[in-house]
DNA sequence: ATGACCTATTTTATAGGA
């Protein structure tokens, strides 16, 4: 079984390219981010026809998750229970046994800002509620695009953003504290060439000079880390004409 | 080189991303 994760910035423009990665990449569950459309412009029918079905949650504009799966998903929870909020981040399901979970974190712009309060927030709100979940829900993955590095491994220029929005101490610490849950990164369970990276900044030449972070993650709970056996990032579409700047995150499970 | 991008928007500049 295989399960996904993809920040397609914009499912209006990448939707075809979703479609080919699917065809060579026929995964179980794929998760997507920043969709960046409303719920009823969301192309259901090329994903039927595709063979998956799709649970969507838009937002006009900014933001917005979908999870695709071969196999129907059950109990579909839409953002953070009890965590009033007006982005459309989170999609939760059960699939095949899985407690699914597909977050687009926030991006938090700078420390000090209203952005970077609103993404503590947010992280706070999130541990509490995984917590809740993984205690119903064994087997549960969390994945998506997490705005944040684990350390300076994830990062191209450590030195130069030492300390910048994705690599500051209070988000690092924020990972650190879902990860303490029972959660495990699924690709530090594996060896990866230095520089592994999942998100290039379009300018700059940044995917050519591989000048990267790896901020998209699957983190999986203790029973599924058993069952754990491959994570890969697949910077094939990164080579796309006209590509999204984050690579697709794929585990494959026994 | 003090630069370089992409997407969406009641566009013709601005906001947001990362």
């Amino acid at each position: 079984m295989k399960l996904a994760t993809w920040n397609v910035n914009s499912l209006n423009v990448r939707l075809p390219q979703v479609l080919d990665w699917l065809a060579t990449n026929p995964v179980d569950v794929l998760a997507l981010q920043e969709l960046k459309l409303t719920d009823d412009k969301f192309p259901v029918q090329a994903f039927t026809d595709a063979g998956y079905h799709a649970q969507w949650f838009g937002q006009k504009t900014y933001n917005g998750v979908a999870l695709l799966s071969r196999s129907p998903a059950a109990e579909v929870v839409r953002n953070i229970p009890g965590f009033e909020d007006d982005q459309s981040r989170v999609l939760c399901a059960t699939i095949e046994g899985i407690r699914v979970i597909g977050a687009y974190f926030p991006n938090g712009q700078e420390r000090g800002s209203d952005k970077f309060a609103y993404k503590m927030r947010w992280l706070d709100a999130l541990r509490a509620w995984v917590q809740d979940e993984l205690s119903r829900h064994p087997q549960l993955v969390l994945m998506g695009d997490y705005n944040i590095t684990f350390d300076d491994a994830d990062v191209w220029d450590p030195v130069g953003l030492h300390e910048t929005i994705h690599c500051t101490t209070e988000e690092r610490t924020q990972l650190q504290s879902l990860v303490a849950l029972g959660l495990h990164d699924a690709h530090r369970l594996f060896e990866h060439p230095p520089k592994t990276f999942s998100w290039w900044d379009y300018r700059m030449l940044g995917f050519q000079k591989n000048r990267g972070l790896r901020i998209d993650h699957i983190l999986v709970s203790e029973a599924l880390r058993a069952r754990t056996s491959a994570c890969e990032i697949d910077r094939a579409p990164r080579k796309n004409k006209q590509p999204s700047d984050h690579a697709p995150v794929v585990i494959t499970l026994d």
